[in-house]
RNA sequence: GCCCCUAUGGCGGAACUGGUAGACGCGUCCGACUCAAAAUCGGAUUCCGCAAGGAGUGCUGGUUCGAUUCCGGCUAGGGGCACCA
């Protein structure tokens, strides 16, 4: 026997008084305290949860997103860890070789803000949090492979991520370039474009400023089309998230058109390119438009002190991505003008506009006020006029007048020589057809272009805690890759943080290196990664861990892609398209044989609570506070003064608000089954759930609830097998709760609707317990019946084992089982069982329902037909009339129509 | 400004492809047990109405024998992007 006998010894049924279900009630309750660590031991000491790569089972990878070693585990982890665990446990019991790995996204500023604070090392910060991170996840009860654990700051994890940097280096994946950057003032580095959230850094909060830095970047542009393309097969991933990522990517088809330059004393080139997605409307252009950084727009700066000023105030207004939301519409003429490309007598003027980028497109504009706001906008201030090139159906086209707002709807040419009379996607084909074909400069005027807004990601991060870079500068060999002997490049220990700005810059034993060419005095870069590099790959290096010679192995190729990866929406565009792109680039160097990496994605809500406020408007902690529950509403009292509280919005729990609530003393207090049974109950898991004193009592009593009827079942069902043959009526009446009820909660699971699942199962236990009260009598209780209570009691606790493990293991040995409902094996679900053979369905008269109709499942339409006119309610509703009609769906409804 | 999502009892929510609206839970009320309280158990709980019955899924129009579900218009709340030509 592997475990000491369990303490409970039930009463026997001889004897006992009938009636009342008290006599099989036991009079301990279920203590989680002692049970849980009891468990998790078992569980480690039988590595349950190890997964072994070489196991011939079907795989799957389940994978939460892995946590940044703030301190402690918030209410959003327990949520994440416990759907993920559900997924993880079910799968295993199903069959499937599960992989369920945990790690440390532990490289960032935190630590280094830390380090500052406490004159302590980031590392001993972040290992200590760990260490306390660890401690609590597995207070949950997660069925993880902790054999698999990794943290990104590690140096075995990261000289594999120098090694992939250097082999897309090797592939020209990676670039060095100048280039204006998001500057964070209060951090101190750089921010890619998708860290700048609202025009303020994503950690800081602080209004972000533009410099020119030269950079590392990843060609993450070079996938822009598959990485678009790819999404429409990414079909179990929310519609939203692909949604998202598409309109970041932003691809869009154009023309570029080159307009032919008048003679002019400042431009080198003889025309301006453009682009357009709009070349239809070329008739009713009024301007091009520059960038105030287009090469054109300066070279007339240098000659005219006008335009020279106006190119000033564009960059000092650039400074801030906040300003350029308010800014007008502003510009400068520079004299220059340019043929019209189908009309060389139709002049039109060259501007320098400050609402041009010039990093999208070629910098460069037409404008066409009638049929673009910005471009109205601009043309109103400085009185280019608006000449309309579309006419909306219904509207007559000399008529038409375009007043404040510009019209982009669709509609008919018109004001536009041959293309008159056209809807919008001819006359861009045909504009697009004979700019093609005409020839400027030696070039086609015209050429189909497909744009993206997508930048490359800048990684290049003037932080002392993140992954070095691992480059070496020479004076006269250039820049030059690390040798991958030497990998990898590592953080030295030695460093301050009493001076702003980078540690590694201001450490001259680790940033004087020799060149490896020609080993002259050369410096290391002193640079490190963004941290999201450190999370856009960890879950290949998950499939092996330990693997010292490569990041990946033949293990990664077998597990990928990711099955269910589940976590927050926030992360919809950042961490989800980088990782995307490293899967990609991966498998371009060799690393990888998959280009998506997770094949199922799911975003989880947010956990929130009610907030609290004294009369001195100051915010309380759930815990400072009693609420008294009355038929008028719920109100608050202080618990130190009994003053009135005042109940608050619903917010997603923050420190600042004061309404969290410590995973830690939830456990303690009513132990992790209960936590993560309310966590998963209550709302659909991709919605907020609402964190409530109220609801997670209700769990605890059904916990104890679960206790009792385990133990009546177990009375009910001692020394009898499972059942075998057909059983009576009363029998296979529990039989049928059992498997109708586990056909569903395999479908929620499977679909990952946890709520609902958890209804189901709740559903299970009513119907069960409702059967046993009825039994009045113990001579009710025959062998058939005791078999049927033997099944039940097992699959039940089946059932609510991926939900709540450990009172599913003590239940398991409390049904006198030896091994681990851990390692058990689903139950076999019967079908025949599970559907019902005599149903009741709703019979309507005109589409309102007046009675119900009991009949076989099988029952053909005439004979429902006719029992259902049989009905008294039918008939009193025809009151002698003839249906005209009536509508039989099988299974499901009858109606008649008169 | 553009794009997307959501709207159901006092509350969280359920209702698979159009087919009994309100499952399951929370709260509240009534009852049992108790000297009492807690815990536990049983019952009621969309609204109006004593009842028969009627109304009802943000508002509004439509399709249908039948609409929470599909279509059009609107309102409110939330999210994403934001001078991307």
């Amino acid at each position: 026997m592997l475990f000491a006998e369990h303490s409970q010894k039930p009463q026997s049924l001889e004897g006992s008084p009938p009636k009342s279900i008290d006599f099989f009630m036991t009079s301990e309750r279920y203590n989680p305290r002692e049970a849980e660590g009891k468990w998790q031991k078992k569980w480690a000491e039988r590595n349950t949860f190890q997964t072994d790569n070489a196991d011939p089972r079907p795989k799957y990878y389940v994978l939460e997103m892995f946590p940044y070693p703030s301190g402690r585990i918030h209410m959003g982890h327990v949520r994440n860890y416990a759907m993920g665990d559900v997924v993880a446990r079910y799968k295993r019991a199903r069959g499937f070789n599960v992989l369920h790995p945990m790690g440390w996204d532990a490289f960032g500023m935190p630590a280094e803000n830390a380090a500052m604070q406490n004159k302590s090392h980031p590392a001993k910060w972040t290992y200590d949090n760990i260490a306390t991170m660890r401690g609590q996840l597995k207070s949950m009860g997660l069925s993880l492979d902790w054999s698999r654990e990794i943290a990104t700051c590690d140096p075995t994890y990261y000289k594999h991520q120098q090694r992939l940097f250097l082999d897309f280096l090797k592939a020209g994946l990676v670039t060095r370039k100048k280039s204006k950057v998001n500057w964070d003032p209060v951090d101190q580095t750089v921010l890619a474009n998708e860290q700048v959230i609202d025009g303020r850094g994503w950690r800081s909060g602080a209004i972000i400023e533009q410099r020119e830095l030269t950079q590392w970047f990843l060609k993450i542009t070079d996938f822009a089309q598959d990485l678009t393309d790819s999404l429409d097969d990414l079909q179990r991933w929310p519609e939203k998230v692909r949604l998202m990522q598409k309109n970041w990517i932003g691809r869009s088809e154009g023309l570029r058109v080159r307009f032919a330059l008048e003679k002019n004393a400042i431009a080198k080139d003889s025309t301006i390119e453009v682009y357009t997605t709009r070349p239809d409307t070329l008739f009713g252009a009024k301007f091009l438009a520059l960038s105030a950084d287009n090469p054109l727009a300066i070279e007339a700066g240098k000659t005219d002190p006008k335009i020279q000023a106006f190119i000033e105030e564009c960059r000092r207004m650039g400074t801030s991505v906040a300003t350029l939301e308010t800014a007008e519409k502003k510009g400068v003429d520079t004299g220059l003008r340019v043929q019209h490309p189908f009309d060389p007598a139709w002049q039109i003027p060259v501007w320098i506009a400050n609402f041009v980028l010039m990093d999208y497109g070629t910098g460069a504009i037409f404008g066409c006020p009638a049929h673009d706001q910005r471009d109205l906008d601009f043309a109103r201030a400085y009185h280019l006029g608006a000449t309309p090139v579309v006419c909306p159906a219904g509207q007559n086209a000399a008529e038409f007048e375009i007043g404040a707002t510009a019209y982009d709807g669709e509609g008919t040419m018109i004001n536009s020589y041959f293309l008159d009379g056209m809807e919008i996607p001819a006359a861009k084909e045909e504009v697009t057809r004979r700019l093609e074909s005409t020839m400027i400069d030696g070039k086609p005027q015209g050429e189909r272009q497909v744009n993206f807004k997508l930048r490359d990601w800048g990684i290049s991060r003037q932080r002392y805690w993140g992954c070095p870079i691992p480059v070496i500068h020479c004076d006269d060999c250039g820049t030059l890759p690390v040798p991958v002997a030497d990998l990898p490049v590592t953080l030295p220990e030695d460093v301050t943080f009493d001076k702003p700005g980078n540690p590694l810059d201001h450490h001259p034993t680790w940033k004087n290196v020799n060149c490896p060419q020609c080993s002259k005095a050369a410096r290391r870069e002193t640079d490190t990664m963004d941290t999201f590099v450190d999370s856009s790959w960890y879950y290949a290096r998950f499939t092996d861990p330990h693997s010292s010679d490569h990041p990946t192995t033949k293990a990664a190729d077998h597990w990928l892609p990711v099955d269910q990866y589940i976590g927050g929406i926030e992360h919809a565009i950042l961490h989800l398209l980088y990782s995307r792109f490293f899967a990609r680039a991966m498998k371009a160097t060799g690393h990888l044989n998959v280009k998506e990496p997770f094949a199922g994605l799911f975003t989880q809500g947010m956990v929130v609570h009610e907030t609290y406020r004294g009369s001195d408007g100051t915010w309380r902690t759930p815990g400072e506070i009693r609420i008294d529950s009355t038929p008028e509403g719920r109100k608050a009292f202080s618990l130190s003064d009994g003053s009135t509280i005042e109940i608050g919005a619903i917010e997603k729990m923050s420190k600042s608000k004061r309404n969290t609530v410590d995973p830690d003393e939830i456990i303690g207090g009513y132990g992790a089954d209960t936590a993560r049974w309310f966590m998963l109950s209550d709302s659909p898991p991709d919605r907020d759930v609402i964190w409530s004193e109220e609801g997670v009592q209700g769990a605890s009593r059904y916990v104890q609830q679960i206790w009792r009827l385990v133990h009546e079942m177990r009375e009910l069902s001692e020394g009898v097998a499972m059942p075998s043959g057909s059983l009576d009526e009363r029998a296979t009446a529990v039989r049928k709760i059992v498997h109708g009820h586990l056909m569903k909660v395999e479908e929620h699971i499977e679909r990952l609707r946890f709520n609902t699942a958890i209804a189901e199962i709740r559903k299970m236990t009513n119907a069960l317990s409702a059967t046993i009260a009825a039994i009045t009598s113990p001579d009710q209780i025959n062998s058939d019946l005791r078999q049927a209570y033997r099944e039940a009691l097992d699959v039940m606790i089946q059932m609510f084992a991926p939900m709540m493990p450990h009172l599913a293991e003590e239940c398991w040995a409390a049904a006198g089982h030896e091994n681990l409902v851990s390692e058990a094996a689903w139950p076999q679900l019967d079908r025949a069982l599970a559907a019902d053979d005599r149903i009741v369905i709703p019979v309507q008269v005109n589409g309102k329902k007046r009675a119900e109709l009991e009949i076989e499942h099988d029952a053909d339409a005439a004979r429902v037909e006719a029992e259902a006119l049989k009905l008294e309610a039918v008939a009193r509703e025809l009151n002698g009339r003839t249906p005209k009609k009536v509508i039989i769906v099988p299974k499901r409804i009858v109606n008649v129509v008169v």
